[in-house]
DNA sequence: TCGTATTGAATACTATAGGCTGTGGACTAA
DNA sequence: TTAGTCCACAGCCTATAGTATTCAATACGA
């Protein structure tokens, strides 16, 4: 399901600027536990928080749409 | 902000596919007075929300978000 | 003018997003 | 061993997403 999938991007992207959960949790102004559970795939973030993480990641949320839904793709290509 | 611009970029494409907010609703599974909150800047939709209801838009979450992303530049081209 | 369709809006409620504290495990380095 | 880092995970709390009900305002056609 989209949480999962977006559990995936979220890590990818976190990891490859170098930030742990809790720096990146600092910079979205997000706690670093809720990042923990998006990053597992538990919570559903709410468009403002969506637009605060893409912020940190320097990506438009577009783009990170765009990885969100190739990602469902690979796992479920089926449902597409 | 960004609920505002989403507001409007949902009314618009709502209303473009002929539909009311309660049948609207019904399609994406969210109850019509929602739709109305929505539509009026009041909630931000989780990304559970927002996936049903770019799938009854008919368009993909990247281009819902295209189209979120251009309207707060309209409306707000400093902030960018 | 009457009825109906549509939406705004207020209120109260339930479900879940999001915060906070703490524990413990895996790993690395001293 | 000991300490530090990073993270999973649990429990509990508050804020807000999302539901349900109701009423008012407006528009429109018969």
């Amino acid at each position: 399901m989209i949480n999962e999938a977006f559990a995936k991007v979220l890590k990818r992207l976190r990891t490859k600027k170098n930030l742990n959960q809790e720096a990146f949790g600092f910079e979205c102004e997000i706690h670093r536990t809720y990042v923990s559970q998006l990053e597992r795939g538990l919570k559903s973030p709410s468009l403002k928080t969506l637009y605060k993480i893409s912020t940190v990641l320097e990506i438009s949320l577009e783009e990170l749409m765009r990885l969100l839904e190739k990602e469902m793709k690979r796992v479920s290509p089926d449902q597409w």
